[in-house]
RNA sequence: CGGGGCGUGGCGCAACGGUAGCGCACGUGCUUUGGGAGUACGAGGUUGCGGGUUCGAAUCCCGCCGCCCCGACCA
């Protein structure tokens, strides 16, 4: 039972999700602020999620054939400014270093708030024949960007984020290449972090400022918000044109290199704590949990200790040799945690589940004398007695349905929140008075989104890939529209 | 950048002209431990910074700096 003005009580979602979402990021010890305003400080435990979710998007990029590159945190004014539609959408949120040395630079420098710019520049000395590409690469840095307002996770000035940036030959190899980086994301999304996704194409009015389409992928958060969840380039030649990189093709002509780029960042983490997260804290998908089963031992006298100990010993053996298949077929022992201190069970419960952790197992004397622990699990707090010689064989199976049932109760969640609207006038209420995605009729027209998000806070998010043609009348003016797109409030 | 609020031990607050106190957290001992333990003792603050008024300033005045909330940009 949660004493209300206990220090590490949360604000309940349904009172103030933006005040709930921030007593999770400090009470679960993920993150901090920095001294530098809109900076962000990530704690061992934040850090620990973000290295689980870093390294599987690694390993997709990987498996699809990039390489990891580093190029520097500095970009060159001139550079910057080489992409005419890039300077403009970016130069707002630039950070300049403008002296070093004691003294005042000749050229400013940018401190990278993405880098296609530098890395055209760069590559064009790499890119000569249609034989050097494509050339795949992808780093894993920080970026800044001087935004207004910041969030911690979702919004920093500072991010670390993995940018992938590809060079074709073919218009059509690039095409496919940011259709690559897409599924890249919505796998993360949904196989490792349980959140589902949609994969759509944004607006001209939201695409990234120097490309030609950009795709996203865009999940529902549980206060009906969406949140992007990762975007994925095309740019076409604009950028190749702009650095003047030119190969010689089969043909012996010479071209521009298609290129795409696409990122996923630090923004995830709370997507993750905003996808699953309950009244009690976090609720982590196991792939991802740092610690995916916390073992509680219960006693008085020192020999209950003692034969708890005992208890437990064969059992963490047990553990550390068990064997959990993941999405990709390679296996891992069973994350687990022994809570020793000196605290009581019931402040060990509420710090645990506090964290995310799906499964606790309770040990005490009774416990002991049946041989067997008691098995609570996170999302519901069901108990169930489980023999202590069978656990660790049960557990990864029993991980794999938390990271299934999770995910199922987040598509349910997405799908009983999502509206297919036709009139402006039912739009605007759904909006107020059950927020989600809407999807609906959008004739195609820039003035016309930019007048929908001013009259109702919502933006055009995506227009949904995978959906036939499906002809009717933009809700707003009423010509024609080709396809619904996906509006939401958004983070 | 415009509007509003606030800066006092780690966190949350009180003291509002007489030299700083409470709760939580923290340390040690004892008793405890199956849903946020009890008790005793203890440690911790040049009151955001600078100037002014005053016998005396956390408190009043001026100027900075910083933070939070609300509106215009964004992974």
């Amino acid at each position: 039972m949660a004493k209300a003005g206990f220090v590490t009580s949360i604000t309940r979602q349904s009172e103030d999700f933006p005040a709930w979402y921030n007593d999770v990021v400090r009470k679960a010890e993920l993150a901090d602020y920095s001294p530098v305003r809109g900076c962000m400080i990530i704690r061992p435990y934040g850090y620990a999620i973000w290295e689980s979710m870093r390294d599987e998007l690694d390993r997709h990029i990987k498996r699809t054939g990039h390489q990891n590159v580093y190029f520097p945190l500095f970009v060159p004014r001139s550079l910057l400014e080489k992409e005419a539609e890039h300077v403009e959408g970016f130069n707002p949120q630039v950070a300049w270093v403008t002296h070093a040395g004691g003294e005042e630079l000749n050229e400013w420098l940018a401190i990278r708030p993405t880098s296609e710019t530098l890395i055209a520049e760069v590559v064009k000395d790499w890119i000569q024949s249609y034989r050097d590409l494509p050339l795949l690469m992808n780093l894993w840095n920080n970026v800044v960007r001087w935004e207004l307002r910041t969030r911690l996770f979702l919004r920093t000035t500072e991010f670390l984020w993995q940018e992938a940036h590809t060079f074709h030959a073919t218009e059509q190899e690039a095409v496919d290449e940011v259709a690559t980086g897409l599924e890249a994301y919505r796998s993360v999304a949904e196989d490792w972090l349980a959140i589902p996704v949609i994969k759509g194409r944004k607006t001209e009015n939201e695409k990234f400022p120097g490309a030609v389409y950009t795709l996203a992928v865009e999940a529902l958060m549980r206060d009906g918000k969406a949140l992007q969840a990762g975007t994925s380039h095309m740019l076409g030649q604009n950028f190749a044109r702009a650095a003047n990189i030119e190969f010689l093709d089969r043909d012996n002509e010479r071209k521009n290199p298609h290129g795409t780029s696409w990122g996923f960042s630090t923004r995830m983490v709370g997507a993750t704590i905003m996808a699953h997260g309950d009244d009690s804290g976090l609720v982590l998908p196991p792939n991802v949990a740092p610690v995916q089963v916390v073992i509680v031992p219960i006693f008085r006298s020192d020999e209950d200790r003692t034969a708890v100990a005992g208890a437990i010993k064969p059992l963490e053996a047990a553990l550390r040799d068990s064997r959990r298949t993941l999405p990709d077929g390679r296996t891992e022992p069973v994350r687990f945690q022994v809570d020793w201190r000196e605290e009581t069970p019931g402040f060990k419960y509420n710090h645990w589940e506090l964290r995310g952790v799906p499964f606790r197992l309770e040990v005490g004397p009774r416990d002991v004398a049946a041989e067997q622990g008691m098995l609570v699990k996170r999302i519901d707090r069901s108990k169930e007695p489980v023999p202590l010689d069978r656990l660790a064989a049960e557990l990864p199976d029993r991980l794999d349905a938390y990271q299934r049932e999770i995910f199922g109760r987040a598509v349910a969640f997405r799908d009983d929140n999502t509206h297919r609207i036709d009139e402006y006038d039912d739009f605007k209420r759904v909006l107020d008075e059950q927020p989600g995605f809407v999807l609906a009729p959008w004739c195609g027209d820039s003035a016309c989104e930019k007048q929908i998000s001013t009259d109702t806070g919502a933006t055009i998010r995506i227009v949904p890939l995978d959906q036939s043609d499906e002809p009717g009348a933009c809700l707003r003016d009423g010509r024609p529209s080709r396809q619904p797109a996906l509006f939401a409030r958004a983070y």
